[in-house]
DNA sequence: GCCGTTTTCGGCCCGACTGTTTTCAGTCG
């Protein structure tokens, strides 16, 4: 079963029904069912079997029949009834900006407009159709011009690395400005999210000031168009890409509106429902107490820790605000220690100039001990990566040799000698075992034959991680951020295969793999299984890629790790003795 | 369609901005 499939199942059908009219309660818990079989790293087929599918949040009686039925017959019957009634095209409509499911209905009720592509010939050739109908006009027209044109150019999310590097340009800007009280960071960038939308930025300040400050906002050199612009509210595109929202408030609702806009959705509708069963009111100027209906004494607003106090609950860190337990978790004061960046001893996985890296061995222990580390793992490419210029047997030896010989100028550091070692598309690796068991190190890592699905690619890992030589496995499904989907695992078998033999996961730092992903993390966590988090370095220097370790770890982050799940947040003995453990008797 | 320390029925988050309007509907986040 395609768990992707599915979840784009519901989405569709969820598009759908909102053409159509339908209940928008059920619309939205179409799109719920959607996300919760996305993100589930449970092997749905097993719980169906064994009854157990409306275990998951938001899965009910119908949703539960209705994974059976995909799971039996490859399809849903109301979702073929839905294709039967609307246009399957029409649902791509809802993608552009400023066209939602009422205009996509009058477009192909009025105008037989039945996909972007049909929206496209009119827009160019008969715009006056559109412009004509009820609700409509020129600018309205104009506005749909220009999506279905940005839809096809720079639509999409945007890579977190890419993302927080235009929001510091932004930030800075704004900073400038004069009557600026407080700036932060919202929406999914400061969640940490992998991919970001668009980049949220809140300002207080002052009422006066705020005409100033959307000013400097929108005219940042880099900021290619202008899309709203109010009182407290601008939204631009910056780059000819990427959407970025500033707003301003003032300081007694900073806090409020922080929480309000770092999100997720799905968290704040959480709270909110939490604040009305105290008969209260939140939005994004505060916690309110209402009276016969009407808005009264504000509560809570200038800051978050006042809100979630309010509500009963601790703090919730942002990387955890997915509504993903972490409620239930900050109400029983049961939220965890998370990993921090400080709590990273050392780095186990990077490369230098005997394979692909651009650092000498000396560059990159130099390099770790200036980042404050403890210790670190030379792992550079095996043999059957010749593009890397990856090792034989011989010449890795040779390699490992060499390490040993630099490391004994740094006895403040621990320095492993270690390898990359291609997991081959058997499972096998690509050393053999007489050669490997002469490493301090061996991360194990698939490269090629990554679009292999199902249990062929769960076994070719598990094959990895049975053999006695194997430290970690690095970045398990290969995937690469908006550019490759990897392999498609059972995650939850791995994570216990690895946590019964004492198997380290990658969680890969570096911001185009991010791998292990954070409900990957979640899942690794939950078995018990044991994190590294890499940055796969190939340049030397505290700046070069060693620095993307942030990424690393707020995605362990957002996954619920604690120093205790990560193995090089431990102190070098103790790291030593998890490795020793390995070594077969 | 989901869900339940007020509920198995009756709720389900809330406000800003825009365009086409003349008090509001649609879209967005």
């Amino acid at each position: 079963m395609n768990k992707t499939l599915l979840a784009e199942l519901f989405g569709q059908m969820a598009d759908l029904m909102e053409i159509l009219g339908e209940d928008r309660f059920r619309v939205i818990s179409y799109r719920t069912a959607s996300r919760v079989v996305a993100e589930s790293t449970a092997d749905l087929e097993a719980l169906a079997k064994a009854g157990q599918l409306q275990t998951l949040p938001g899965i009910g009686k119908s949703t539960e029949a209705k994974i059976l039925e995909y799971i039996q017959t490859g399809q849903i019957a109301r979702h073929q009834e839905l294709l039967a009634k609307v246009p399957p095209g029409l649902a791509g409509l809802l993608r552009l900006q400023h066209l939602g499911p009422k205009t996509a209905l009058k477009l192909w009720k009025e105008l037989d407009i039945r996909s972007l592509d049909d929206l496209r010939e009119v827009l160019a050739n008969h715009p006056e159709r559109i412009e004509d109908l009820p609700g409509m006009g020129a600018k309205k027209v104009a506005l749909l011009k220009e999506s279905a044109e940005f839809t096809t150019s720079a639509s999409g999310r945007h890579r977190i690395d890419e993302a927080l590097e235009i929001a510091a340009m932004l930030e800075s800007a704004v900073k400038a400005c004069k009557g600026v009280d407080e700036l932060a960071l919202a929406g999914s960038a400061r969640r940490w999210r992998e991919t970001v939308g668009d980049i949220d930025i809140l300002v207080s300040a002052g009422q006066k000031s705020a005409a100033r400050i959307m000013e400097a906002f929108r005219s940042c050199q880099a900021v290619t168009k202008v899309l709203a612009g109010g009182q407290t509210k601008c939204s631009v595109i910056v780059n000819g890409k990427v959407q970025a929202d500033l707003r301003v408030v003032g300081k007694e609702s900073f806090g409020a509106a922080l929480q309000y806009f770092t999100g997720s959705k799905d968290h704040n509708v959480a709270l909110r429902g939490i604040a009305i069963k105290h008969g209260w009111k939140l939005n994004e100027y505060g916690l309110f107490e209402e009276k016969e209906g009407k808005q009264g004494r504000r509560i809570a607003g200038a800051d978050e820790e006042g809100i979630y106090r309010k509500l009963g609950l601790a703090w919730v860190p942002p990387e955890l605000r997915e509504n993903r337990g972490e409620i239930e978790a900050a109400a029983a004061g049961k939220l965890p220690r998370l990993l921090e960046e400080a709590d990273i001893q050392g780095d186990l996985h990077m490369h230098t100039t005997a394979t692909d890296g651009a650092g000498s061995i000396t560059d990159m222990i130099e390099s770790c001990r200036a980042m404050g580390y403890k210790y670190l793992a030379i792992t550079d490419h095996s043999r059957s990566q010749p593009q890397t210029g990856g090792l034989s047997p011989k010449a890795l030896l040779e390699h490992a040799a060499a390490v040993r010989a630099a490391a004994k100028d740094y006895p403040d550091m621990l320095v492993l000698a270690g390898t990359e070692c291609d997991i081959l598309k058997d499972g096998t690796l690509d050393y053999p075992d007489d050669v490997l068991a002469k490493l301090d190190f061996v991360l194990a890592a698939p490269h090629a034959a990554l679009n292999a699905k199902g249990p062929a690619a769960t076994e070719r890992l598990l094959r990895a991680i049975a053999n006695p030589h194997v430290h970690a496995i690095a970045h398990p499904t290969g995937r690469l951020i908006n550019e490759r989907a990897g392999m498609e695992v059972d995650i939850q078998r791995i994570c216990q295969a690895a946590a019964e033999g004492g198997v380290a996961l990658e969680v890969n730092a570096h911001p185009l793999r991010l791998d292990l992903r954070d409900v990957h993390v979640q899942a690794a966590v939950k078995a018990g299984a044991k994190l590294v988090i890499c940055t796969d370095a190939h340049t030397p220097g505290p700046a070069g890629d060693l620095a993307l370790m942030r990424y690393g770890v707020a995605t362990a982050r957002r996954g619920w790790a604690t120093p205790d799940d990560v193995i090089n947040a431990w102190p070098a003995g103790k790291l030593r003795a998890f490795l020793q453990q390995r070594r077969p008797r």
